[in-house]
DNA sequence: CGGTTTTGTAAATGATCCGAACGAACTGCG
DNA sequence: CGCAGTTCGTTCGGATCATTTACAAAACCG
């Protein structure tokens, strides 16, 4: 499943601080006028606190990677100083996100140092996914992403059910953990801005309404909406370890995908960005999309549509090719993007009695004949 | 006549310090906060100064692209107190990057504005293409991007002999400026990575050569090296005015694009992004390329390929087909680009006898026929 | 047992930005 | 004219943050 996960700590800050630094940290002062590779448009201001909060999360992101380290490990890690290690870590103890584990093992000269972790047995987190076909699935993680309790329900008809729907989810999912629950992450289909509004989702008859804060206020917790693939793929690139620059194709009831590159979400200029399902394919016609068009890549590929065809198909080698043909649209679809954005990882995910098997392995290959990379892939 | 000017402002204090924006222009991992979507990996500390920093350049990126402004305007602009502001802004003063023009005109209440700006005249930027088929390019810009002066080089040979031009090209150019040159940047074809060293450029004889520092060393003064279509792009993007989602499609000897996503440059995995030559594009074959592929969008489209095909063309009408042809592979290949990334803008640039006209009209056709997207187009 | 190394904390220093208050300069109205 | 109201820029004191310097605690080594 595709599990929306939010990373750890963002979620605890002060809730409506939604303002991290976005922007990156202008090394330098010049005018920029040929720029570093940076953006032009005039940003937001930076202060200090900013600069603050940034450290505190550097220091719970290194612990989250590199493991339990003692203040001084952290220190090195960071480049920031012993003192301001010791600072931050009391707040972040005493705000119960990290935990003393107590003195290292092993047999050095020097004091022994005091192990820190991140508590991850304190606190949950509850994502909920409204992708699928036939219920919103939800789920209590751990700040590791390990499921400790799930619950769905039946997706509901449209607009304002779902909402109370959701809502009565993510209620039941904050009753079951036994924790305190951070925050709440939603992946749901459809466009979603920035701010966390769904601009557009045909499937749950919504448009311009602002999930987000009808469960912030609902909820009375912080809550992110986003993309379902995008949600993904950044779960992925979360938990799964997955690289910088990497896309996640969602197959499902349409064609979606998510795209990291530098390790950011891409967004898109109207958040659009990874809706690939209405591209067409090829130069030789294919089947009728619902959008109108022909050739769509969603026609190709969707889970219902490649059911109908299959459905046709009486071997397995008419399987197969039906299978093999629909994968090498897709790598023919995202040759070109694999190329413009060099990405280093390709996600697929879907049903695996469909996707896993020729279709992977059909779109593997296509891409490899069709671009000069070489590149992982996974499902 | 290598030697750098200095700011005028600046020359007269015996502190050297802040004169020059100092060489790290280092292409920051944007270390971002835990959450709301931002990278994970742990990134880089940040200290209070660089805040200041980022603040002093949002100050400068205000006054560039909002004209001229008094003290409290760009507090309000900025978000900035004024008094953090009159603190920021007598600083650029003293570095001679800002100048005050006097008082603002109109009768309002209230003690008249002092108005500021960018001493445009004051600094000169110098700009070097090295993609050239057979020269290389120089010009001298103002801080508007305004061109006062021009000087190519013949191409050399290779290696070391290139590396030597461009020094010489650079010098020269400085030579002719009459203001104090800031910086130089320099847009190489071939992959380049973000601390510019050109990887691979098999035009200029290059591998894994560090362009930036040799110039730096050369010149002593800020270098910049990056990839000629993220250049383009960039440039484009500033001085354009284009949006913040866009690619730029460079076509000549080979076809490269430069893409910015969210108003920043994308670099891709391995530093390749908007590699796009060498994709195979359609499913009916096409001409052989040099990489030993067929179909590739580069056989299709570079300024040698192109004009191997219209020497064959008779009529008007054959050579209308040829560039139409051409247009609609490219719109082929961008359009899954455009889905995915939800880009607002594609620039083409090239030769316009050959971009402008039929190419264009059919490659934007294409697009939107294939795309769900409405967008802006430009050459 | 003293010397060395490493860890963590305390105190003083310097950078950065803000809020409050103030003087300056202009408009507008009686 | 005189005075209130407005806007601009600056001065001053205070809060926040990370640093340097210094030091105590706790291990090892010879």
């Amino acid at each position: 499943m595709s599990t929306p996960e939010q990373p750890p700590g963002a979620v605890s800050e002060s809730a409506t601080e939604r303002t991290l630094p976005n922007t990156t940290p202008q090394a330098t002062t010049s005018p920029r006028a040929f720029g570093a590779g940076r953006s032009l448009r005039p940003g937001k201001k930076v202060l200090p606190e900013h600069g603050r909060g940034h450290n505190r999360s550097l220091v719970l992101q290194t612990l989250f990677h590199r493991g339990p380290l003692s203040r001084a490990d952290l220190s090195r890690e960071t480049g920031l100083t012993r003192v301001t290690i010791s600072d931050l870590v009391a707040e972040l103890i005493s705000d119960g996100f990290v935990i003393e584990q107590g003195l290292r093992e092993g047999s050095r000269p020097g004091k022994p140092a005091i192990l820190l972790d991140i508590d991850r047995a304190a606190h949950r987190i509850v994502g909920i996914d409204l992708s699928g076909p036939t219920a919103f699935l939800g789920a209590v993680l751990t700040l590791d992403g390990e499921i400790v309790a799930r619950r769905e329900v039946p997706r509901p008809g449209g607009g304002e059910a779902a909402a109370t729907a959701v809502i009565e989810l993510a209620r039941h999912l904050i009753a079951d953990s036994f924790a305190p629950v951070l925050g709440v992450g939603v992946g749901t289909p459809g466009i979603v801005d920035d701010r966390g509004v769904v601009l557009s989702a045909p499937n749950l008859g919504w448009t311009a309404f602002d999930l987000e804060s009808r469960l912030r206020k609902a909820l009375e917790l912080p809550v992110l909406v986003a993309n379902d693939a995008n949600a993904a793929a950044l779960a992925e690139y979360t938990f799964g370890g997955a690289e910088d620059d990497m896309m996640l194709i969602k197959v499902g009831a349409g064609v979606g995908s998510g795209l990291l590159t530098g390790g950011q979400p891409t967004r898109g200029s109207r958040f659009a960005a990874g809706e690939i399902g209405h591209v067409t394919i090829g130069t030789d016609g294919g089947p009728r999309c619902a959008c109108g068009k022909v050739g769509c890549l969603e026609a190709w590929l969707s889970v219902p549509a490649l059911e109908a065809r299959l459905a046709d198909a009486t071997t397995d080698t008419d399987r197969d090719g039906i299978l093999r043909d629909a994968g090498e649209r897709l790598g023919i679809a995202v040759a070109p993007i694999v190329g413009a954005l060099d990405l280093s990882e390709i996600v697929l995910s879907g049903p695996p009695e469909l996707i896993d098997g020729p279709l992977l392995q059909q779109t593997a290959d296509t891409l490899r004949a069709r671009t000069l990379a070489e590149f992982h892939d996974g499902v």
